[in-house]
RNA sequence: CGGGGCGUAGCGCAGCUCGGUAGCGCGCUUGAAUGGGGUUCAAGAGGUCGGGCGUUCGAAUCGCCCCGCCCCGACCA
């Protein structure tokens, strides 16, 4: 590609409404531009390294025996009616009516889809396990998307889905993506780790995702050094501490005037935190009989722990939680700063940590303004509709797994993976039959990940004060030919060689100064560059400098094809070096 | 959806308080010089001042409404 014909273009300044360092480079640099809020074109350069990502893709999953396929954007609302996500899902979901008045949808996610197909292909057991995948566009229309490349409503995903015949075959495919996508992300010059994770609106009964860890991560991971544990603070758990065995003591009513947070309540009484029990007051929506219904949940976790939201809303399978109002919470019989679950109406939904359960003596409200309970004990003076775990893992406690200290840390998805199960071929009818002659759901398991934000993952990893720094293995083009003042027709016999002999050039041909070629090849951050010029041959031949290296070595005319060759050949095997097998926990 | 900020040429910005018919830097075009890290000089092209309504002799500037974009929060695979 010569750049006087590339189309786009290099800034000098990143424009005012960009944020992160991966944004700001991509566009100053000319690989994509903004049309609305997260909805982006990727020009040439970005074209091509989402070929190269797509590729990588395609390479290893076909190696785990998936068959590419393609499935479409728009969709008719029937088969979201079917699983009932036309129901449960918000207005993140796109949907407008087609000509005829008919309702329609855009592609969020292609489970409906698919499993529409295997309805329709899948009817023997013989025909299982299968695994098909596609690269395709969705449509999630985030209430706020941000973060430039990292956070889109628009953006396009390969997604696999497997077909199994019982659940060991679905447990081989889910290995085998847990591996593919170590394989996939390594390869891109990307370190991620694995961790567990909930399952949200995909629903089924297994998720891991793949998580870059990074500063700009909209995920808090929690993670255990000793043991390799790690889990999505959604789902994080952790070994709860043993409450000292107390008698209990009778119930007792104090006034603690002025004390509405747990840590003014615990002063005035100077106890520990840990010896009160903290009420949240939250109204979940929960679709029933395909209407959304709206139930009050009064939560109860230890004073000196917080509630984890998502733990929470699959306790009460609520489609959506939001704290409730004074009014609500008067209206329930409970005061606010003052809440406790003794004494409260029969028919709300108390949902109790399950440390709270063995904890003996708690202080909690008296559902009185200024007052407080002494020695509440669960069993004795109040019961739960649900004891469970809800509490928040916070840095520092213990491993559920080994009991080392936890520690946090931020991270970006960039891919996940679900054992689905038979979630959608039971909703949608999607069965063969087994060897008996009976009919039974197909096990299915999904797979995705985002191209366009691994590649600002990649962006946000590999870059310097001069511009981006791409790994070989995905970079838009493996050589940067600059040509200078005296060089111009060496430069164009290089160009074609290089070309003839298989490498991906980007030949600077433009009348420009140096020091613009230079700024512009650092920008562009293709990872190996040849500079020839009047100087450079007067010196004996043309100069190549790897993006990241400081300095430069001159190279004979006739050996630079194969110097280019070799500096290929090792700049992967670094990378290739770390596709490895990754062991899968458990 | 709540809070905050912004919208003037491709990009970055000034002008708005105090109304008088739009400017700077970069980029772009042409010419000349320069020639190894965003070089220099000269001459140019380019703007419904986000949109609508209103006030006014006159609106980028004042008022009302709407739209868009960014950040924080709520939310989310």
């Amino acid at each position: 590609m010569k750049m006087s014909h590339l189309f786009g273009q290099t800034l000098r300044e990143a424009p005012a409404d960009t944020e992160f360092v991966s944004h700001q480079l991509l566009v100053r640099a000319g690989y994509v531009r903004q049309l609305g809020a997260g909805i982006f074109s990727a020009l040439p350069l970005a074209r091509r390294m989402l070929t190269r990502l797509e590729n990588i893709m395609r390479e290893e999953i076909n190696a785990i025996g998936g068959q590419e396929m393609t499935m479409p954007v728009v969709h008719p609302a029937d088969i979201w009616k079917e699983t009932g996500r036309w129901y449960e899902i918000g207005s993140e979901m796109g949907r407008f009516k087609d000509a005829n008045g008919r309702d329609m949808v855009l592609a969020m996610t292609h489970e409906e889809v698919v499993t529409d197909l295997v309805r329709n292909v899948i009817h023997s057991y013989r025909q299982l396990p299968a695994l098909v995948y596609h690269i395709q566009t969705k449509w999630r229309d985030e209430v706020r998307s941000r973060g430039g490349l990292i956070r889109v409503r628009e953006f396009t995903m390969k997604d696999s889905y497997s077909l199994d015949s019982d659940w060991e075959g679905l447990d081989q495919q889910y290995r085998a993506h847990y591996q593919a996508y170590f394989n996939i992300f390594h390869r891109c010059g990307l370190d991620v780790i694995a961790v567990e994770s909930d399952v949200g609106m995909m629903g089924g009964k297994k998720a891991h995702e793949f998580m870059y860890l990074a500063p700009i991560g909209e995920d808090t991971l929690v993670l255990c050094d000793a043991c390799g544990y790690t889990a999505n603070r959604q789902v994080a758990t952790f070994q709860k501490p043993t409450s000292p065995a107390e008698e209990t003591l009778p119930l007792e009513k104090v006034a603690t005037p002025g004390t509405k947070t747990i840590a003014d309540l615990a002063a005035f009484l100077g106890i520990p935190e840990s010896k009160t029990a903290k009420a949240v007051f939250l109204v979940a929506t929960v679709s029933e009989d395909q209407a959304d219904v709206e139930k009050f949940v009064f939560a109860v976790v230890r004073g000196d722990m917080d509630m984890n939201e998502t733990k929470l809303t699959n306790a009460v399978k609520a489609k959506a939680l939001r704290p409730a109002h004074e009014e609500e919470i008067r209206a329930i019989g409970a005061s606010p700063g003052y809440g406790s679950p003794v004494g409260i109406k029969e028919d709300v939904l108390i949902v109790i940590d399950d440390l709270v359960a063995q904890s003996p003596n708690l202080v909690a409200g008296a559902n009185e303004d200024g007052y407080h309970y002494l020695n509440v004990n669960y069993g004795r003076d109040f019961t739960a509709g649900i004891v469970t775990d809800i509490v928040a893992v916070e840095e520092g406690h213990a491993c559920p797994e080994c009991g080392a200290t936890l520690r946090t840390s931020r991270g970006v998805e960039v891919g996940n993976i679900f054992k689905l199960g038979t979630r959608y071929s039971a909703a949608m009818g999607a069965t063969f039959l087994d060897k008996n002659g009976k009919a039974q759901p197909v096990i299915m398991g999904s797979y995705g990940i985002g191209s366009g934000r691994l590649l600002a993952c990649i962006a946000e990893k590999y870059n310097d004060n001069y511009g981006l720094c791409w790994p070989i293995t995905v970079a838009p083009f493996q050589v940067h030919l600059v040509a200078l003042r005296g060089g111009f027709e060496v430069a164009e016999q290089l160009y074609s060689d290089l070309q003839a002999a298989g490498i991906e050039v980007l030949y600077d041909n433009r009348n420009e100064s140096p020091g613009v070629k230079f700024n512009d090849a650092d920008l562009i951050g293709v990872p190996i560059r040849l500079t020839v010029g009047g100087r450079s041959l007067k010196k004996g031949g043309v100069e190549i400098k790897a993006r990241t290296a400081k300095d430069l070595t001159l190279v004979p005319l006739a050996e630079v094809v194969a110097r280019v060759q070799n500096e290929i050949a090792t700049q992967e095997a670094t990378i290739m070096a770390k596709v490895t097998p990754t062991p899968y926990p458990g």
